[in-house]
RNA sequence: GCCGGGAUGGCGGAAUGGUAGACGCGACGGACUCAAAAUCCGUUGGGCUUUUGCCCGUGGGGGUUCGAGUCCCCCUCCCGGUACCA
């Protein structure tokens, strides 16, 4: 039996849909409105399996939701801007913006390949003057409301890239998100968003994406912002009343316990220190030697505890004692204050320190008798701490704020682990930060209607650890909107995370030559009830969208302060243990199957093949599978099977519609909880048993057969929605399936009549009785020890007991 | 180290505390065919057994329960995140 023509079939429909605009959708609608989004690509040219596996999960509830009576919008765009393009465009010498032009032409035609439908009319690309002409437009209200600013600050520079990184974009063993090169540290004037403004927030919002969210990026999140709750505090030089410092602290309750304070060796006060001492040279040399080590060196937690004594001490303010400062590389700038109180018996790398440079250890908390560990950092009662002797830790923190808030040297503070956002990038193929620097006014943003700062054609884009748009004079010079006189632009571009921060709020107004969206188009369809993406954005992406959404918020520009209802993070497609990656060489191209198999065969694949947010792993056999089901469904609905008889409806008739309806409950049920593996699985058993009812030797009643076939084919519709689409309008059906309402179940046909009752005999499977639905349990038990099996068991004496969950099983025990 | 998530046939995977292995791949046997492909039918966790059947089996060890892949405790290994964060 030959497969059906699938490769006419999928391009009729692919035409039609497109020609009738079946997905495009506006805010005019009675229905309600179901806002659909994957995370937009990067337009990197082919799309492998892997990119085909995440766009057959957002397709497919596109035409779900739809069918279930939503306005769906799901719109596509291109993240475009960014290094790929540009490093290409060096190695190719093709325009980063030809080469990106190309490559969305040919993965919009693979899109539309596969049966992935969208609002076109929505499209953008993140390099389109148009689109960044609002990235430099949003970027101007952060400036005007003091949440962008520029300052010189160690930051995390790729030496590969020639580019600053955000903390985000510094992965694993401090290397570079993109390219893997160990990170340095450099001091450099930068951009940044202030991002930790609204630290509080960000954390407090993810209370309530609970159970909305995967759990995993929440808490990935929660951890990235890295709430700490403590105490602040200053202490004074012993050496120099009058001159102070402030420490940071989660355990002030243990502040009897320090022995020493560090520094990290960047503190601003350590060269005021050591200025004409015998300590400064010595000072000198480690800052030196610190600064010049790589980050990776020095966060190494393997590494001995590297410190030297100043020369200095401060005045422990619990007990008067004189204690003496180090400077350490544990201690970091980045952190609390640069400075911290060191309490060797409840911190281990102080412990660790005092050890090598033998200073004094004194526990505060008593650990229990049993404890032989160093530092204890357990609960416990307050010991050697005056006034806090006796105090369980919670006890004594409290007091410990008390008496220095009581003493006026101190007061409860919270630190979050989270910094802001470095924005800026000494890269070509990014969005000009809009700005210019006028000798005599510095910082001058770019009146609104000069934008957008249009970004030069050049012809040299190599990286040379400063932007190319530094070496091109007719962008660089320019005058100043203040004063007229001369003045330079701006040359650093903005990471991409800012372009694909706002995105999805463009969609919803694409067109928009005023605004980068309006109110009401906004209010209409945000906030994204489902958003489709790579769990690697869960603190890059994810986070910053976040972020701007409140700013928005705040501007009055959005009435939402969180912009993704529903999150739901893929798996990876793996194949020969990586993942699928043009880099890895181990890319499965879809065209192949599409050709052998058809688009239906392989998205059906994509859904069968496991757990959507698991990783799967690709086979090529497997597809086979899924080609064999849908030609079958083909030739039954095709007339393929035994002749009809017309007759009335009898058993048989009656229990393949039960299976149609009960399988429509389960693929409903599975598809709302994200289950398309077990989905596709229901749809083959009824396949099965519609194969077997139609060819059975009594033949097929033509209205129950064309009935369940009904319904074969509306539930096929958003997972193989060429081929349900072709035997919809064969099977006699003159609407679109894609605007067909989704079938509902018959209760009557779905509750079942009989069941098999399983009886066991201490927990063993011994029988098995068909019985009525609602069989009551004394009836239940009595036909289980009547039964021949379990008589063989018990020989025929009393069961200790008999538990009965009725209709499904009986478990007789016996001793 | 800390925080998540895992471990089920040859493989991908099913399984509200109640028949472990649905569904599919692969393999084996058969039908059709001159033959092959395609299609269709059957078998397919391991062991024992002529059969009805019986025993064992969800990473390892304990426990709770009439009953545990599922719940609890301990351990091993794998994956992801994070890590001198004071």
């Amino acid at each position: 039996m030959a497969a059906y023509d699938h490769d006419t079939i999928e391009r009729k429909w692919q035409d039609r849909w497109e020609a009738e605009r079946t997905f495009y959708v506006t805010e005019r609608d009675d229905r309600p409105k179901f806002y659909n989004v994957q995370m937009y690509p990067y337009p990197s040219g082919d799309l492998h399996m892997g990119h085909i596996r995440n766009y057959t999960y957002t397709d497919l509830l596109t035409r779900y939701r739809t069918m279930r009576g939503y306005n769906v919008l799901a719109p596509m765009g291109w993240d475009s801007f960014g290094l790929p393009a540009e490093n290409a465009a060096i190695e190719t010498g093709i325009h980063p913006r030809v080469f990106t032009e190309e490559r969305i032409a040919t993965m919009k035609a693979q899109l539309r390949r596969l049966g992935a439908v969208y609002d076109w009319s929505r499209e953008l690309a993140a390099h389109a003057p148009e689109y960044y002409r609002w990235t430099q437009w949003l970027f101007l209200r952060f400036f005007e409301k003091g949440l962008a600013y520029k300052k010189n600050a160690p930051v995390n520079w790729c030496p590969s890239c020639q580019t600053v990184l955000a903390n985000e974009q510094v992965v694993g063993e401090g290397v570079c998100e993109r390219c893997s090169t160990p990170v340095e540290k450099r001091d450099l004037d930068q951009w940044f968003l202030k991002i930790t403004d609204y630290a509080q927030r960000l954390l407090d919002d993810l209370e309530d994406l609970k159970g909305k969210w995967p759990e995993r990026v929440r808490v990935m999140q929660e951890n990235w912002i890295g709430r700490s709750e403590g105490a602040e505090f200053t202490m004074e030089i012993a050496e120099r009343p009058g001159t102070t410092f402030t420490v940071y602290t989660t355990r002030p309750d243990t502040i009897f316990g320090m022995t020493f304070a560090v520094f990290a060796p960047e503190h601003p006060l350590v060269t005021e220190l050591v200025a004409g001492t015998e300590y400064e040279e010595a000072t000198r040399r480690f800052i030196d030697e610190v600064t010049r080590r790589t980050e990776i060196d020095r966060l190494s937690a393997e590494k001995e505890k590297e410190g030297l004594f100043i020369g200095v001490q401060a005045v422990n303010p619990a007990t008067g004692e004189p204690v003496p400062i180090f400077i350490a590389d544990y201690v970091l700038m980045t952190y609390g204050t640069g400075a911290i109180m060191a309490v060797p018996g409840q911190d281990q790398r102080d412990w660790e320190f005092a050890e090598k440079h033998g200073l004094k250890i004194i526990r505060t908390v008593q650990p229990p008798d049993d404890f032989e560990g160093q530092a204890y950092v357990g609960e416990g009662p307050a010991i050697n701490s005056g006034f806090l002797d006796g105090l369980g830790v919670e006890d004594a923190v409290e007091r410990t704020i008390e008496w220095l808030e009581a003493e006026g040297i101190g007061r409860r503070a919270v630190q979050y682990r989270l910094r802001d956002w470095l924005i800026s990038r000494q890269r070509y193929w990014g969005c000009p930060i809009p700005v210019v620097h006028c000798p005599d006014h510095g910082v001058v943003p770019v009146p609104e209607d000069q934008l957008p700062v249009l970004l030069p054609d050049i012809e040299d884009y190599q990286p040379k650890g400063q932007s190319p748009l530094a070496a091109v004079p007719s962008f660089v010079e320019t005058t100043c909107p203040e004063c007229g006189g001369p003045a330079e632009r701006e040359t650093d571009t903005m990471d991409t995370f800012v372009d694909s921060s706002w995105y999805y709020m463009r969609y919803a107004d694409a067109q928009n030559d005023e605004a980068p969206f309006g109110a009401d188009p906004a209010r209409y369809w945000l906030p994204i009830d489902q958003y489709i993406g790579g769990i690697e954005h869960a603190v890059l992406h994810l986070m910053y969208a976040r972020f701007f959404t409140k700013v928005l918020h705040d501007l009055g520009m959005l009435e939402i302060v969180e912009p993704f209802s529903r999150l739901f993070t893929q798996g990876m497609l793996t194949k020969d243990g990586a993942k699928m990656s043009k880099s890895k060489g181990n890319v499965v191209a879809p065209d192949d199957f599409y050709a052998r198999y058809g688009a239906d065969a392989s998205r059906l694949y994509h859904l069968f093949i496991g757990p959507p947010t698991d990783d799967a792993v690709w086979s090529d056999e497997g597809v086979e599978g899924t080609s064999r089901f849908l030609n079958r469904v083909w030739r039954l609905a095709t007339g393929d099977h035994a002749d009809p008889v017309d007759r009335e409806p009898g058993d048989a008739d009656t229990d393949i519609l039960r299976v149609a309806h009960r399988t429509l409950k389960k693929v409903t049920e599975d598809i709302e909880r994200f289950h398309f593996n077990t989905a596709v699985a229901a749809l083959m058993e009824f396949g099965n048993a519609l194969r077997a009812y139609a060819t059975s030797e009594d033949g097929p009643e033509p209205g129950t057969l064309a009935g369940a076939l009904d319904l074969m084919i509306l539930m096929l519709g958003s997972m193989a929605p060429h081929v349900a689409h072709e035997l919809w309008e064969r099977t006699g059906h003159d609407t679109m399936l894609a605007t067909e309402a989704w079938p509902e179940w018959d209760p009557d046909l779905v509750t079942v009549e009989t069941v098999t009752m399983i009886i066991q005999v201490n927990g063993k499977v011994r029988d098995r009785i068909d019985v009525d639905a609602d069989i009551d349990e004394d009836e239940a038990a009595s036909l289980a020890l009547a039964s021949e099996r379990v008589r063989e068991y018990t020989g025929g004496g009393e069961p200790e007991r008999v538990v009965v969950r009725a209709p499904k099983l009986v478990n007789v025990v016996v001793r």
